[in-house]
DNA sequence: ACCTGAACACCGTTCAAGT
DNA sequence: ACCTGAACACCGTTCAAGT
């Protein structure tokens, strides 16, 4: 057997979202990531292809904190605290708890990781991760009742809108709105859409 | 009188667009928009303020091509075109062809600039400009008889859906599915913001 | 297999200088 | 007022070499 590795593709991922959170994008640098790991910037080439991959790599790892944020999300009590305040009388469908936990695991992704968080958006995801971050929103429109033929295209419009005012926020876009209106225009964005969801 | 000024801040915007869009947002460089212009990257420093200047002014240019497509563009005959198809029977309120028209333009936009228009998403929008679209935005809710205190949440929702689609379409998201689905899934989305604005 | 070291073309920005 | 020229610290990536 060979010498141990010294660092490994989850350690450069982990120090470049470190760094992101800590400096902002435009810090994620080849040589500051190798310098972060004690390392020269050419160790980095055979764990992630290159800065591309690298960003690619953050896209990957967004999407899978995501995911395992909504899934250890505790089911909400009927009737469903996120909605419930904003339309008391309005039906909820079945499933919709899934989406619910989706939507919410994205902004708090996006609040934890500002810098990084917007990548989501300019970077077309085709990796596995974003295969499973899709396929439980699907899961979640399908147990919401949705036919089948009408679940892709609620899919890209959903998560599109979703992670447009996620990505929005975390930019910086609303900037000059408090958190609490922040929160009501969140609370609001998902009545409409439960509002299309659930008319024809 | 002193010399006549060989380079503008005009010009210098509309090197940075054309280079970014034939090479993309990357190659938008002090340097490259320089050489464009035949001039030192020093040179630039006078007419924007340096590179994240520079970036903003692009982000204003985009929003000032949204404004004035939307403004030129001509009033749909009644019953309005780009909804018909979809939903022959909902009513329409008055004044919606003006935020048709800025979906549309804010849309076409983003097609003649793939690659500057994720900007608009990742650059909080302080601008004249930006007040400018908003305030555009803002008099066609007010048309569509939306009650005024209403109007400035639906403006960030509206403009979030939109803007987010066209830059998920712009950064090729969407990449997988051919131009006619993209149109639908963009007539879909005009008809839930439709759906929300409507409802009560 | 994994990492180092030197090198290259390029980047944003400074400073001082020219006209 | 407007632009140049030299310079600096830094970037992504190459290549060849070490162990």
């Amino acid at each position: 057997m060979g010498r141990t590795a010294q660092i490994s593709r989850t350690d450069v991922l982990a120090a470049a979202l470190e760094l992101a959170d800590e400096a902002g994008l435009e810090s994620v640098t080849m040589h500051a990531v190798g310098r972060r790991l004690a390392v020269t910037p050419m160790a980095l080439y055979r764990h992630v292809g290159g800065k591309d991959a690298l960003l690619d790599g953050l896209v990957e790892t967004l999407l899978t904190e995501v995911t395992e944020t909504a899934a250890a999300a505790p089911a909400p009590a009927e009737p469903l605290a996120p909605w419930e305040p904003l339309a008391p009388g309005e039906p909820l469908a079945p499933g919709e708890p899934r989406l619910v936990a989706l939507a919410y695991a994205m902004r708090d992704t996006a609040r934890r990781h500002p810098a990084a968080f917007p990548l989501l958006l300019s970077r077309p995801a085709v990796t596995a991760a974003a295969r499973a971050a899709r396929d439980a929103v699907y899961l979640g429109l399908r147990e919401a009742g949705l036919p089948a033929e009408s679940v892709p295209r609620a899919e890209r419009l959903v998560s599109t809108a979703i992670l447009g005012f996620a990505a929005s926020e975390a930019a910086g876009r609303f900037a000059g709105h408090d958190q609490a209106v922040r929160d009501a225009d969140f609370a609001e964005l998902l009545r409409w859409l439960r509002l299309a969801l659930t008319t024809s």
